[in-house]
DNA sequence: TTAACATATGAACAAATGATCATATATTAA
DNA sequence: TTAATATATGATCATTTGTTCATATGTTAA
């Protein structure tokens, strides 16, 4: 926001090492877009519903009663995973199945799990 | 929330499957800390810390004239980064150099990446 | 057709949170 | 010691965001 007003107090960083870190950093927009990634994530209903999802697919119904929420919040959050490209779904009557849209989720998931608990990996606990 | 209000209007979840994932998914607890690293990374300048980070090492004064933002707001984050372990830092003279405390980290911004990117993973098979 | 079921979504409200500002602590230089 | 430097942090404020409520759309059963 402001890159004027420290230059005049006194500050000094390491040029070297600001430039060097620079260089070889990504865009701006790449990290915004990475964020935004980990923001929906970020929020235990969403992950909670991915979560289930990679166990195996299932309707709204099932994904209120498995969070004890109510279907209105679930369909929210489903439609935010949806725009995310994180689950899609297909009509069945009146149902609709959702399950994973992209298998990168679960490893992720896995390997936020390893660093909360220091370890390399998790056991698969998909069905079958 | 409600787990009573729904049960009298008329929903009928697939019980079968509700049973299925509700024992091979992971405790409510172990979601909910999931979500809170997550939640941490889903900030840009968090995220854009760790990514220079992940570079070399640098002081506050470095990361504040990278990000171009105050000293304040970016102690105010590494704080945050901090209680979460991913980043750690030593004292240097008035200096506080910090790096990154755990090499997951750089794995999950990867994989991230390759979500946002499409590459490696499952076609895309969005609804039209 | 009518009623029940299943999901979706806009609006409103409350809670969470990041940036700013002011201030505090600590180290080094003069 | 005094001043300058470097970082840390509490309080405030504005924004973001998730849930609830009301309502709409669409599907199946009676």
């Amino acid at each position: 926001m402001n890159d004027q007003s420290d230059s005049c107090c006194g500050h000094n960083p390491n040029l070297d090492a600001v430039a060097i870190a620079k260089t070889k950093m990504c865009s701006k927009q790449t990290m915004e877009d990475i964020a935004e990634t980990f923001k929906i994530l970020g929020e235990p209903v969403r992950i909670t519903i991915l979560h289930a999802l990679s166990i195996r697919e299932l309707c709204v119904c099932d994904l209120a009663e498995i969070l004890e929420m109510s279907h209105s919040a679930v369909s929210h959050q489903l439609r935010i995973l949806r725009a995310a490209r994180m689950v899609r779904f297909e009509k069945q009557g009146r149902k609709a199945l959702y399950r994973l849209d992209d298998s990168h989720v679960e490893t992720i998931m896995q390997t936020a799990l390893a660093h909360l608990t220091n370890e390399g990996c998790v056991p698969d606990r998909r069905e079958k």
